[in-house]
DNA sequence: AGCAAGATGAACCCATGGGTTCAATAGCTA
DNA sequence: TAGCTATTGAACCCATGGGTTCATCTTGCT
């Protein structure tokens, strides 16, 4: 189950077998660095540990990403498009509201989700490399952020707007709106978390998403 | 010509000298320890460097502090104490708030000052070394948001329960208030500024701290 | 003056790990 | 079958840096 009879049908007509196994490789490479670099830390994992995760050897490693911060710039990357889709198919769900509908419940759906994402595995692991290296590849900051944070503030500030000229909720500028739910809603995730060291249980992070929401309503409902 | 004039007035009657050289030497290889751990990272600072930063020996540092990780921790903790000093002071303000104050006014100070301490040099360091080592030393990540985080957070309750209690503020959960207004004030910030790479003007900072305000006191004035 | 405790710098030991080289091989295409 | 390309494993080079040792000062105390 390692590679060799991931790609299904042997040799489909139609795609360069070799070409396509090979872009396999890439994709199984950056996997394996995002969990060692989750694992160990940019510093401490090592190029060989990444490879074995990969089941690949040290030089295939340095025939696809030129070097360590390549590879790492990658992996983060490729993590941090897959949290922004997550994220998003979450601010998703308050499309379409039905004029009737409990805002409420939607909201504290909504924040639900997106507090499940930012306690997975990924998104602990992925806020703390790049937090950690934030020192030695700012603009690599910069990246994360414009994927997970910046596309996620937009869209829930599109999503309120919204409401907002439904009359769901009063007049008032969606992105700060938005900055504020999210500040509401992760904050205190991450003071009662320990920065994601210490686990919540599934009905604190329940508790926390519908205080969020509480006070979110006070300050902006209609 | 580095060490032998520090001490100021030499000799001071009173206390054991060679003690007191030795105990500021101890101070300054901290203040250097975290100076370098700052601009370098845990990983990328080398023992030899901090020795220099603070005009000594590496024998000496080590004569100190047993080993790498000794030193950090020490020199974290130091520098944790020292920013948890200042947030205390700047939420203290809000002790003997005459009846007739401000209260909009009163808590947009001590959210002004909250953020201009949390975008300090000392303080980006702190935040950003924390976050670097919690998958190495998870319990030091405890150990500087006791201090940082929890004491502000129960000082802050302290506050808005006298607040409530005084009708200034609607009657609440105080921990929870408490846990909002930092929320409402951090995050933003965080995001605005990514994570602390990108320099805020005073104003940027003073409007984060106004428009945490409204939407707190929307939702918590009497 | 003479002693004890630090402090010093330089050299040293050694583990880790990034990055490369190379000969051997597996797998696909023609 | 011949040939090309990607892969493999193992060994290798080399820089970095944690931690120690030691002989030599410096300094304060008596």
């Amino acid at each position: 189950m390692s590679s060799a009879a991931s790609s299904g049908g042997s040799g489909g007509p139609g795609g360069p077998g070799g070409a396509r196994k090979r872009a396999d490789k890439r994709q199984a490479i950056l996997e394996a660095a995002f969990t060692v670099f989750a694992r160990r830390g940019y510093a401490q994992a090592c190029v060989q540990e990444i490879a074995q995760e990969a089941r690949v050897a040290k030089p295939t490693v340095y025939s696809h990403l030129n070097d360590k911060e390549t590879l790492f710039r990658h992996a983060l990357e490729a993590a941090a498009d897959a949290l922004a889709a997550e994220n998003l198919a979450a601010v998703e769900r308050l499309r379409d509201l039905a004029p009737d509908a409990d805002l409420r419940a939607a909201l504290t759906g909504t924040a639900d989700r997106l507090l499940r994402i930012c306690g997975s595995e990924r998104g602990r692991a992925l806020k703390w490399l790049t937090y950690a290296q934030v020192g030695t590849f700012p603009d690599l900051v910069d990246a994360v952020l414009e994927r997970t944070g910046r596309r996620l503030g937009t869209a829930l500030a599109d999503r309120l707007a919204r409401l907002s000229l439904a009359g769901r909720l009063r007049p008032c500028a969606p992105e700060q709106a938005a900055e504020h739910f999210l500040a509401l809603l992760t904050a205190p995730y991450e003071a009662r978390s320990a920065l994601g060291t210490r686990p919540l249980p599934a009905t604190a992070l329940h508790g926390l998403a519908e205080a969020a929401v509480d006070t979110f309503l006070l300050a902006y409902a209609a």
